[in-house]
DNA sequence: TTGAACTATGAAGTATACTGTATACTTGTG
DNA sequence: CACAAGTATACAGTATACTTCATAGTTCAA
């Protein structure tokens, strides 16, 4: 159980968006139910995870919208099986496509180091 | 040697977004020099090289920015082989690392697969 | 018990990447 | 030769994802 101090110094992630990632709903804290003096968040592993998570769906161009729609269901059972999967697997499709257009770049860009070799030989 | 309507034909990309990306300094036209009646720019296979490049690199997440560094020198000389090399094998870097985080990715969306699958039973 | 550090909230501001609007000129077709 | 369609330019507006600022309350170590 962490605040979320202890929680931005484990994710690299500042504060702000920390509190703008829960303004938006990805990530939740709770209350500590025997304290009512304050309105302290704190934060468990679930949330580790998601932030991790988010981080790297980031770093490959998915939007909060996108990564918001996978890590809504990581903890639920509200949702039908069937509806799982199908935001899953739409994910997983989209990874590869992604994967699939590095290859592509990196391909592109490699035949462009060939072409600067040659042409200043 | 295609007008601006033909160019977005061909690539997907709206005409505002082409004419934001020749601003951005993304890609260019040329006027023919031998009309001095309008100033109506044609773009040729580099520019639909690179707008399919900057498709691809924008959907892994890269900004226009670091798409800018790349194919700027694609068709440059005037940088040392140095620098040109510095530019893309940083990206061929990022673009190793974003692999990683998709397979990563991959990896936990299929384990909450897994355990979508097994707590249904 | 006081002050530094931490927490919460709301609202405004910023950067990136478009997207739309207004105006005006050019071109090609019937 | 009218006029629809295409082109250029400038500028305002929008969406996303933060980031900063202002304010105010809380906790804890000295």
């Amino acid at each position: 159980m962490k605040l979320i101090h202890q929680l931005s110094k484990e994710t690299g992630i500042p504060i702000p968006t920390l509190r703008f990632y829960e303004k938006s709903g990805l990530i939740s804290g709770r209350r500590k139910t025997d304290v009512n003096t304050n309105n302290y968040q704190f934060y468990d592993q679930e949330a580790i995870d998601k932030l991790n998570f988010i981080q790297m769906a980031k770093a490959v161009g998915f939007t909060l919208n996108e990564i918001k729609e996978v890590v809504d269901l990581w903890y639920k059972k509200e949702i039908t099986q069937k509806a799982q999967f199908e935001v899953l697997d739409k994910r997983l499709l989209q990874i590869d496509e992604k994967i699939a257009e590095l290859n592509a770049m990196k391909k592109q860009i490699m035949l462009c180091k060939e072409n600067i070799k040659n042409r200043n030989l």
